[in-house]
Formats: C-alpha cells, sequence, structure tokens
DNA sequence: GTTCGCATATGATTTCGATCACATGACTCA
DNA sequence: TGAGTCATGTGATCGAAATCATATGCGAAC
C-alpha cells in the first residue's frame, strides 16, 4: 500500500484490528471505505444454497472490496477468518485522489489488471477436472518457486479450490505419496523433478 | 465504447474484420493494441493439457485484452469464433488518454470493477455442483430477465460452465422436461414459476 | 449431388468425488 | 480436570458426471 497510495491519501486514512469472525461489511451495505488488509486473512464470501458460502476472493495482503467502489451497495459479505489489521480508506477521498493524480490512477489501474489476471486464472483452475490437477495448478499459479504457505488450514483451502476436505486430504496424501508435493503444516511446496 | 473513450481517441483507432478462426493475439506477445469487439465472437483461451483449451473470456461486445494494458506480454490467445468486427485502440494513446483525462480514467475504472464482479460470478458459479445449478446460475446472473442468448452453439457453452457438453444436453432436457427452462435453437430461458 | 465435417443428441459404462461415518488430537472455557 | 468444539484425517458407499460410442441432420466444399 505504501507504494500504491499518494501520501495526502493515506493521511485520511484510520487503522482498525478486526477479530476472527467479524465482519468489514455485509451485501446490501453502502461502501463507504476501502479496506486494505495488512496482516491476518479476510475473505469476500455469498451465502449460497443451504447455509454453504462460497468463497470469492481470500485476501492475506491487500485491498479488499476494491470492485465496489463506484458501486451503490457491496454484492458480498466480508468476513475476518485470522484476526486482521486493517486500514480503512474513505471513498470520497479515494475517488478525489483518482480524479486529480494521473499517475495514483494508472496505478491502481494495475492494480485492478492484477486482479482481473487472478481471477482468471482462478476461473481456470475451478475448471480443471480432478482433485490433483487443481493443487498442482494452485501451486504452479499462487506459488512462490511452487511453494505456498497454508495459514487459513485445508479445510479453507478445499473450499478455495472448489472441492470437500476430504477429497482435498486424500489427494494430497496421495501426491505426497507419489513424491509429487511436500507437505508441511501450513505449507504446500511442490517438489522439483528429480535430476537424471 | 462510444460512451467510454474520449473522442481524440477513437480519432487513432482502426477498423478491422477477423474472420471466424483467426486470432486477435497469441501467447507471448507484446500487447500493441487493446480490442473492443463490435459484433461476432472473440474467446480467451489458454491451452491446457492434451490438446484441451480452457476459456478464459467470452467477449460478445466489449474489450478484450483489457487486463494486459501495462503487460510486457500476453498471458492467453485470443480466438475468433463467429466473424467479427473490431475497433482496435493503440496501447501508447490509450495510455496518454487515461493519464491526461481523468474522466476517462474513472470510467475505465468502473469498466475493470464491471469486470471483476463479473468473473466472482463466474467463480462463485464454477463452484455449484450439479450441471442444473450452474445453468440456473448463469442465466440468473448473465441473462436478460432470466433470457440469455446462446449464439455459440451449446458445446461452447458447456465449456463456458465447465462441463462436458454430453452432461449440458441431459441437464437442458431434464430441465426442459420439468419445466424449468424453455429452450430454443439459439436462446434459452428461465421459465417463471407458475402463480397460484 | 455427394462427401465431409460439425453440432446436436442420447445410450452404456466407468470413474471420481460428495457424502456419511467415525477416530484422533489440539485448544478453549468452565 | 473435564466437556465441548473444531481441524485433521481415513474408511465405505453412492451418485453424478466424464468418457466412449453412436446416430442424425445440417451446411460447406468440391
Amino acid at each position: 500500500m505504501l507504494e500504491l497510495l499518494p501520501p495526502e491519501l493515506k493521511a485520511g486514512c484510520d487503522w482498525q484490528d478486526y477479530p476472527k469472525g467479524s465482519h468489514l461489511f455485509h451485501t446490501g451495505q453502502r461502501p463507504s471505505h476501502m479496506f486494505w488488509v495488512h496482516e491476518g486473512q479476510v475473505v469476500l464470501e455469498r451465502p449460497a444454497t443451504s447455509g454453504n458460502s462460497v468463497v470469492l476472493q481470500r485476501t492475506l495482503r491487500g485491498f479488499v472490496s476494491e470492485a465496489s467502489l463506484q458501486s451503490a451497495q457491496y454484492h458480498c459479505d466480508a468476513s475476518v477468518v485470522i484476526d486482521a489489521r486493517i486500514t480503512r480508506v474513505p471513498v470520497p477521498l479515494l475517488l478525489q485522489a483518482l480524479k486529480t493524480d494521473a499517475d495514483f490512477s494508472l496505478r491502481w489501474i494495475g492494480m485492478l489488471n492484477q486482479e482481473v489476471r487472478r481471477l482468471r486464472l482462478q476461473c481456470e483452475r475451478l475448471s480443471l477436472k480432478g482433485v490433483q490437477a487443481r493443487v498442482l495448478h494452485w501451486l504452479e499459479t499462487e506459488g512462490t518457486q511452487g511453494c505456498c504457505a497454508v495459514t487459513a488450514g485445508y479445510k479453507s483451502l478445499a473450499a478455495e479450490l472448489g472441492v470437500s476436505h476430504e477429497a482435498l486430504y486424500r489427494a494430497l496424501a496421495d501426491m505426497s505419496e507419489a513424491g509429487l508435493v511436500m507437505r508441511a503444516p501450513d505449507r504446500l511446496c511442490l517438489k522439483p523433478a528429480p535430476v537424471r
């Protein structure tokens, strides 16, 4: 965020801590702030049939709800799943800054472009059949050097990959068995192909 | 596009017709233009394992590749699936306009926000289990009054919904049988619940 | 006008993951 | 200390969709 927002906008922001289980906003509310996540984890979700919710976005560091900048109301809920430290940016100030600061505006567009590409990757991942294929795709596209942190637990990851947690556990066991990945309680890594 | 682009930018654009089967660009190329689709249909796709391709975006009217504005290279292919009429906007002119025209910049951000929301809906749809659920979600979110055009054929729709075309045909037959939807060769409509 | 390719459509079989069931260990709270 | 809750993990069963096979009809090409 330090590089993204211009100083005069940062001055108008405030900080706040949100405990696990709390919400930044709910569906239907009018957006008054944009939320930047520093620590913890926030998910965007929409309630689906019979109580299950569908995860639309999972943010460990970055903006939540940036797509609602010009919307009259939120189209999903923002739920804190790990105690989070949040900077709140007032929407009017943000709009003003976008209008007057062309460089900032281009940086903002760059951020949105990145999100669009990330979402297209997620759609591609959900189109894959087979749990293993999705896990591998996730590691390859989201990971650094084939490694990903699993900070919110495997149940949560399963939801993100669109499979049941049982199927994920089984796939991970098989892949670990086959030497495809390395497992750790809070970490998952691609095992590089052996050099011959 | 008429409302989105400022006049001086429109002056720098050119028109071109692309026949079905041709490509606007390929993965790895350096973006020199943004493409606006007036007629026809263009899909963004990435080649996947064993020759199948995954559809990332399907554009009947609007921008293709807008997320590659500041990228050094495209991350997918743009393939024309129905003869298309395209306006090509030179990237340097576009960047210049975004930098100098604040109102245009905000409109551009609005377009990106809309795309982000659309993609989140697509992710939500792909997380649904059951072909019928996806078809219904598709009609509800993409349709106008519960109606959607199926201009590119049902095979293409099946790919967009992330199911095999056989499963889609069966689901449509069942839903039609059950009175949930109305079918036409190039059109699919939700049948409203009967008033009692 | 015949052949070729393709979208549409349906049947048969198989596979994979959802679901249900249950066990264990960590952690909270009283 | 003990009850309760939750994530993790594994086994068994079942159903839905992928896959393979095949048929039809339509338009394009020659």
